[in-house]
RNA sequence: GGGCCCAUAGCUCAGCCUGGUAGAGCACCGGACUUUUAAUCCGUUGGCCGAAGGUUCAAAUCCUUCUGGGCUCACCA
């Protein structure tokens, strides 16, 4: 069945986005330095596709490492200090592009040794000596079992350029090691004064945080590490502001958020995540893009909202003396895309919508929606279930994962349940547990059965949610649904992931209706423990249901739903040009990188995500007005 | 927006209940050490205890307000 749904599709199709031909070596050194580029060998340069960065599986061990971190925090919340008004990663959020006023000891320091080593005649922000990352990952490749020890070394020894942020230091008086990074690859210095000479006095005024640079064979040190010699020795950058502590990493989650690039060098683990998440969104777009779907880019500004049901931002173009809405969803607009023959067509970008902070939501967001013409959302079933148990076993090289303690199977097919029996299932557990009736299948045939069995066994009291959700229900839909988010979501199956099918038509205005139930639609959202992960639905195709759906959010609208969808009658009007049967799915990319990378909040897999503004502003220590 | 909790050195944290001169580890600085793995040893330096107000002879500590943050509930993916 996928395969006769999803062809993948001919080679020809590939060859359009075949990689360009790597530049020559004169257009990149035309008007620069010319030397600085002869010096490197022809399998070093910089901008080449490199043969041995693959794409293997995460290890066990550094998933286990971002569990125990994220646990970590989780039970030390609200414990960390959160005055930002002092400290060296603080202070220039403070007043950013401003003078700073923070000058304290440290900084005062680093300051010194950096004119310390211009006084010295040196550059401390040289930029004159090439490294090799090709020499990092050889490096980091050696066996310390088979390289041969320093006595053994023969004379012209293959040497290594090798270089980056100084992670670590041991010095003696006369000797050190220094852990470098760069691009995630670690190298370990090993720096003799007698060797260096004059380049170990540059090497005194180093600290954990600057980055060097070194050339020198390797060989295995007394405690079975491979390390680079160095018969040179070059500082790079010197840092004026010093790293976190290098065990403790940085803590304090604001201060992680605020200042990521502090969090990336020095939180283990966190550089790991955005490089998965780089490799998640590889993945979503290769996959598509082998199957023939066309990546666009639709308006971000919309005039009229929809596709979704959520509070837009809004915003307003000037020459033109327009309000505009930040986009909830690019849903209309792809379809409108499927009406004019881009019949497999996604998007891959960030939608607004203008609700309330949580673990699960970012009032910016990824989001990946993607239209199949000729396909029903059976067949997005079944290519949902190939693409995302793929690409965890892209990531964890089996087709299974463990989000915060949760093992979820992958293996297909995936368990199914439709609206009414997940419903029916979660209030019989919640029945259990709280002492109150399970719903019969009598109870959950109607609008009016629902509402005698939500008064007789006063669930609206006991939940507040419910509560909230139920005064502006209505109908055997609404109510189901209500019911559903209420007692059915969280107690779906966590051991493997879920379709949930079937939903009502009353909360979905945009799909088809079931041909032989038109208060269902064929419609599924994807459950991951517990998690909203992706929905998807045959789309609605006949414009004269549509203008009707749209006409019932207006009702809802006036009932007191608060979020419900515009009218959109320019879709309509496309609608009536002719659209395929089409189904059509979103997938949240921020929610899907969470369980990949097993982080307890969005914020954790979004690199900037939204804080409140610093706006403390303190009395007598008032900002000059400007 | 509601509820609960938090803010002390550059970083990670004690001290607060029970008010009486501000502490530790790491980092930094100085010294010793030519194979370290959170190196070790010795010696320094470093704080408007988030802000403002109150109680008190005396406040990091008790009270109030404010600012920022975390968790959680509600809406949404």
């Amino acid at each position: 069945m996928p395969e006769r749904a999803l062809p993948a599709q001919e080679p020809r199709h590939r060859h359009a986005f075949a990689p360009l031909p790597p530049l020559r070596e004169g257009s990149a050194g035309a008007g620069g330095d010319a030397g600085r580029h002869a010096r490197q060998e022809d399998e070093d340069r910089l901008w080449q596709p490199d043969p041995l960065l693959r794409a293997g599986p995460l290890s066990p061990g550094h998933r286990r490492a971002h569990g125990a971190e994220g646990g970590q925090r989780g039970r030390r919340a609200g414990r960390g200090p959160g005055s930002l008004h002092r400290g060296v990663l603080a202070a220039d959020r403070r007043r950013p592009g401003v003078a700073m006023d923070d000058e304290n000891r440290l900084i005062a320091q680093r300051k010194q040794k950096i004119q310390a080593i211009r006084d010295a005649g040196l550059n401390p922000y040289a930029n004159d000596f090439p490294v090799s990352l090709e020499d990092m990952r050889r490096v980091g490749e050696l066996d310390p079992e088979t390289l041969s020890g320093e006595a053994d070394l023969p004379e012209g020894a293959r040497e290594f350029r090798v270089g980056g942020r100084v992670m670590a230091l041991a010095r003696f008086g006369k000797a050190a090691f220094a852990l470098v990074r760069q691009q995630g690859h670690e190298v370990q210095l090993f720096l003799k004064r007698d060797l260096l000479g004059e380049g170990f006095k540059a090497f005194k005024k180093i600290e954990r945080g600057d980055f060097v640079a070194a050339v020198g064979p390797a060989f295995v040190t007394r405690q079975g590490k491979v390390a680079v010699r160095a018969r040179e020795f070059r500082i790079l950058t010197m840092a004026v502001r010093s790293l976190p502590e290098k065990w403790h990493g940085l803590k304090d989650p604001e201060l992680r958020y605020r200042q990521r690039h502090v969090d990336l060098v020095a939180t283990d683990g966190v550089a790991e995540v955005f490089r998965t998440r780089a490799r998640v969104v590889a993945h979503l777009r290769r996959y598509l893009d082998e199957r023939g779907f066309v990546e666009v880019e639709t308006p971000m500004m919309h005039q009229v909202v929809g596709g979704a049901a959520a509070r837009p931002f809004l915003t307003h173009h000037n020459a033109l003396d327009l309000d505009l809405k930040l986009r909830i969803a690019p849903e209309l607009y792809l379809k409108r895309l499927v009406v004019g023959g881009l019949e497999r067509v996604y998007e891959i970008g960030r939608c607004f919508r203008n609700e309330g902070l949580s673990r699960m939501h970012n009032p910016e967001f990824t989001m990946l929606e993607f239209y199949m013409g000729y396909a029903t959302y059976t067949d997005l079933m079944a290519l949902t279930e190939d693409l995302i148990s793929g690409l965890v076993t892209d990531l964890q090289g089996e087709p299974r994962l463990t989000y915060q303690g949760q093992q979820v199977d992958l293996s297909t097919p995936w368990p199914r349940l439709t609206v009414v029996e997940a419903t029916k299932a979660g209030l019989s557990l919640a029945a259990q547990e709280q002492g109150f009736a399970a719903p019969t299948d009598d109870d959950l045939r109607s609008g009016e059965s629902l509402g005698a069995y939500v008064a007789r066994q006063r669930l609206t009291e006991r939940e507040e949610a419910l509560a909230q959700l139920w005064k502006a229900c209505a109908g055997w839909g609404e109510r189901l649904a209500a019911l559903f988010e209420t007692f059915g979501e969280e107690r779906l199956p966590a051991d493997r992931p879920v379709f949930v099918v079937d939903y009502p038509s009353a909360v979905s205005p945009l799909s088809r209706r079931k041909d032989d139930n038109p208060e269902l639609v064929d419609r599924f959202e994807l459950f991951v423990v517990g998690r909203e992960i992706a929905n998807a639905f045959s789309e609605l195709n006949d414009p004269e249901d549509q203008r009707r759906r749209f006409r019932a959010q207006l009702e809802a609208r006036d009932r007191g739903a608060e979020e419900t969808m515009d009218y959109d009658e320019d879709y309509c009007r496309a609608l009536e040009v002719g659209m395929p049967p089409t189904a059509g799915e979103g997938i949240g990319v921020d929610r899907l990188t969470m369980l990949l990378c097993d982080q307890p909040s969005i914020r954790d897999v979004i690199l900037f995500p939204l804080l409140r503004p610093e706006g403390a502003q303190q009395p007598g220590k008032q900002e000059a007005r400007r």
